[in-house]
DNA sequence: GATTTAGACTCACTTTTTCTGACCTTAGAT
DNA sequence: ATCTAAGGTCAGAAAAAGTGAGTCTAAATC
């Protein structure tokens, strides 16, 4: 019968949405991932979350975890606590700051496409303050506070363009190649995030898949384009974020070959959004003015 | 168009709760109670909420906080995620320790009333986990992890005993006492957390207030019951946190009159548990088997 | 059968967050 | 006028969370 320390402490509740995402996602990688953290923390969480409990959440071995019958049991009521939770958020959110739009978005479409029609936007839209987050993988729109996700996706959202890749260069260098073959005279430039672009191309090219060795890698696209535009290779180009290049010149396609990706450009935004809101304006002024912006610069 | 820094955090959980507890109860004082943290931590929390949401929760004056239409617009959605949040936990410590039933009560109530009977509980329980733990105020059941609360209140959950208050004295120091006006000589015993105990009593008794001066004061009820014990003076005493030394002659009730208190002892548990629970076959056992207990030691 | 790979764990260390404790301020109540 | 209850502020302390490098294991691949 003792008496207790000084704090009653209920649980932790970082240790309880660490669950919470484990279990949803199914890994602590994965995660990890989502909130932003590397998987040690996520261990580190669990572990003191089933200390606490006094029984394991997770079986673990060495592919990976599963969820043990007191996990899975835990799962749908922790989804639907958070779910709430990130709607009592978005809700406060938008009752704070009703136009502020933020987007989440890759940081080459941010570049490439986004940006360029930007000060459109903005000036068809006074009032409404857009602001822009670079990520590398689309966020979970019920658990982070973005309004609008802009990604390269195959089912989610409303498409705003297909993926259509192809080779491009400067004009000096295209007037070297005539045919694919000659790539392989040429570094062949590509950003690590859009690995395999060279070879879908190719194969959907019904091209032999050796002619593009790899060239030079990029961790960001805009590196890449930039090194194309000063003729240092041949680039495998996304068509809708190059479009501004295309129609100026400054970039060519030198083979008529194009393909198309499974994953188009795609625009989505969290479900039961108010369609007055000023995400939902944002999202529709997207999905329409779909004409190529000028070259700006 | 920054990118944005590696982590794209939602809002910060603590802050959150920190501001729905503070509009649930309505002042930071409140709240910093309930989640057991000093009110300078809580002022600390909504400031930063209300930093990084760019609007204020609250009206802040000096005799308190309001909330504002954006925080009062907030609260519900809040409230509910946290309830769901607490309902989740709860069914998980429950699935993981289904034979665990935690208790919350007063320190005396712990000491003279539950402790006397838990060995035959125990016993009539076997594989039932009883932990105790002593508050000086009741806890919310939704927020917190304990199953069962005993405390004395108004309105909640069922009676088990009405708190019934007179003085209280060693048999050898009743001798020298024959009316109510002896008291003037005498050191009135009392509990910091029952401070207007002797005031209820003289006034059901229709005796005037002078008589009970104020005596030696008591954090914990024990010492003060140990004093009387001891013969250290008369202490005010509730009926059924006492029965045992009644019963067994240690402590004598020198006068007649008696009063009842508004607050009963009452037992509650959370809404909604399953009646073949632990804690509810420990409920049903504590409403039922109300017979006193042997004096122990 | 050897190698690679993905996922998780460990541990020492660092960073960030959270909390306290002492003191100040304010407005209504005594 | 003084008291009291409720907040605010700030420096420093304590606790929590996170990192990063290295290890382990089993499945998949070569």
């Amino acid at each position: 019968m003792a008496i207790s320390p000084p704090r009653p402490k209920s649980f932790a509740l970082t240790a309880l949405r660490a669950f919470e995402a484990s279990a949803r996602l199914g890994g602590f990688s994965a995660a990890a991932q989502e909130l932003g953290v590397t998987p040690g923390a996520i261990s580190a969480q669990i572990k003191s979350l089933e200390a606490e409990l006094g029984a394991p959440l997770f079986q673990r071995s060495a592919k990976g975890v599963v969820l043990t019958p007191l996990g899975a049991q835990s799962l749908p009521g922790f989804g639907q606590a958070f779910d709430q939770l990130g709607l009592a958020v978005q809700q406060m959110r938008d009752a704070a700051a009703p136009r502020v739009v933020h987007i989440a978005t890759l940081p080459a479409i941010a570049q490439f496409w986004l940006s360029p029609r930007l000060p459109q936007l903005r000036a068809e839209m006074p009032g409404t303050e857009i602001s822009i987050t670079a990520l590398e993988q689309p966020p979970n729109l019920k658990r982070t506070s973005y309004d609008l996700c802009l990604f390269f996706a195959e089912t989610e959202g409303t498409i705003l363009a297909e993926d259509v890749i192809f080779p491009v260069c400067s004009p000096a260098l295209a007037e070297q190649l005539t045919t694919p073959m000659d790539l392989l005279n040429l570094p062949c430039l590509y950003d690590t995030s859009w690995e395999e672009d060279w070879e879908h191309w190719l194969t959907q090219a019904a091209l032999p898949h050796h002619i593009a060795p790899r060239g030079p890698v990029y961790s960001l696209y805009a590196l890449a384009v930039e090194e194309a535009l000063n003729g240092a290779g041949v680039l495998i180009g996304h068509e809708a974020l190059l479009t501004p290049y295309l129609a100026g010149g400054q970039l060519v396609a030198p083979f008529g070959q194009k393909a198309i990706l499974p994953k188009a450009l795609r625009l989505w935004s969290m479900a039961g959004r108010h369609a007055d809101s000023a995400s939902q304006e944002v999202a529709r002024w997207l999905k329409t003015k779909r004409q190529t912006p000028p070259r700006q610069g």
